[in-house]
DNA sequence: CCGGGTCCTAACGATTCCCTGACGGCTGCA
DNA sequence: TGCAGCCGTCAGGGAATCGTTAGGACCCGG
């Protein structure tokens, strides 16, 4: 489990650190809003945690650029009480604003509410692909050839993709979604990586790359996974 | 968007249903913890507002007793403002924690919050033509012939013309909004195209292209889905 | 400094899609 | 009967998209 923290005051980006990591947490920080959006591009973290008072970008337009492309939860920790601040990021898209001081037991229950549906509703552990199987949680894939089991390695982009098809079974996956969730927002024409990167996927992943029969194209549209 | 309010203080129970009724919001209420439940079963809400110091059954049992068989999000609204309470609330399944007194206005807009997910799926229908059905958002077809399913691809500009009559269901299309709508505005008057795709359309999808049943064709005016 | 790995760019045939033009069938009317 | 619209279909060329190969930029651990 990836966490995000984005806030100005380094010692509070350091006690964070130290206790969410000490509970098992991934930590990436940022400093300021820009960074933020930065390392959600590189991390692709499964919660921000968000101050609202940052330099460069602030935390407000922080929410509403994320929400713009990403479904990722949002946990806002400011030091401004005011209901009106709360209203406000709230409805830009965040999940749940907590005001600083703030007691790190509270902090680590709403951490673990917020993740919680996401552990629950993506519970897709092991998807079948003929003689391949792929452990999205694991991040692991084994092609069974031949009654010897041999494990496939994919890099971190490969896995992104394989995720976003795997994760809408049947359904078609737009090049625009794609570009967006794996790149960021900012890819709106050049498609040549992509391509690119799911040959290599139906290389390692089907039986007969040329024919493949799991990752399909859908010309002028995207990819679709068909189960 | 219905709420189901628990709490044993009738005013708040009264104050809450003016308030969030005058939202637009559907409220029902119960004034103890067995009472929840049993609104829970009866009304299945889209959002469960739970005071924890309740008679006959504790709101934390509640929490447990729901989360058994159901997701619905559950945002705890209580008087006990410690740490402990909240933790112990939030990991039994609730997702929100507010305590009294609460901005109204904070409130409302972590319902807001709550409920955004939940409204975000997109649910186009799925349609039915004889031995074949269209799925719109995933863009898929499906024909059933002989009980063996086999999906059927269409092209973008097949897409988005099916889209058109699809979601006109029974209306006469006319020409000119299928060409605006699919090619733009700048399409005036030549129709060559559009018959060629109606063609490839029924071609696919109609049993006997030659004497349609779904796509129909109004001489002079335009096309019709036929339901 | 050097390999290994990953990411990305650039270019090439090959495939698919879009649109044009032409032809034949059908209907209504002079 | 001839003619004029309108519709459906077929074939083909141009354009966009796709799959693949080759290679350079970058990072990182020997």
């Amino acid at each position: 489990m990836k966490i995000l923290i984005a806030d100005d005051d380094p010692q509070i980006l350091r006690a964070l650190r130290i206790t969410l990591g000490a509970r098992g947490y991934d930590i990436v920080t940022a400093e300021d809003g820009a960074a933020a959006i930065n390392a959600m591009i590189e991390h692709h973290p499964d919660l921000v945690m968000l101050d609202l008072g940052m330099p460069r970008l602030d935390g407000q337009a922080v929410i509403e650029g994320l929400r713009g492309w990403s479904q990722v939860p949002i946990l806002v920790v400011s030091g401004r009480t005011g209901a009106a601040d709360k209203v406000q990021a709230l409805d830009a898209g965040a999940d749940d604003y907590v005001t600083k001081p703030f007691s790190i037991d509270e902090l680590l229950a709403r951490i673990r509410a917020l993740t919680r549906r996401l552990a629950t509703t993506d519970d897709e552990p092991v998807v079948l692909l003929g003689a391949v199987t792929v452990d999205l949680s694991a991040k692991q894939v084994t092609r069974n050839a031949a009654g010897v089991a041999e494990t496939v390695r994919l890099t971190p982009t490969e896995w992104l993709i394989l995720g976003v098809l795997l994760r809408n079974p049947g359904k078609l996956v737009t090049r625009q979604s794609l570009l967006t969730e794996v790149w960021g927002p900012h890819h709106v024409g050049d498609t040549g990586y992509l391509r690119l990167y799911v040959g290599q996927l139906r290389k390692k992943l089907e039986a007969d790359a040329a024919h493949p029969r799991y990752l399909l194209t859908e010309a002028g549209m995207g990819y679709r996974f068909s189960p």
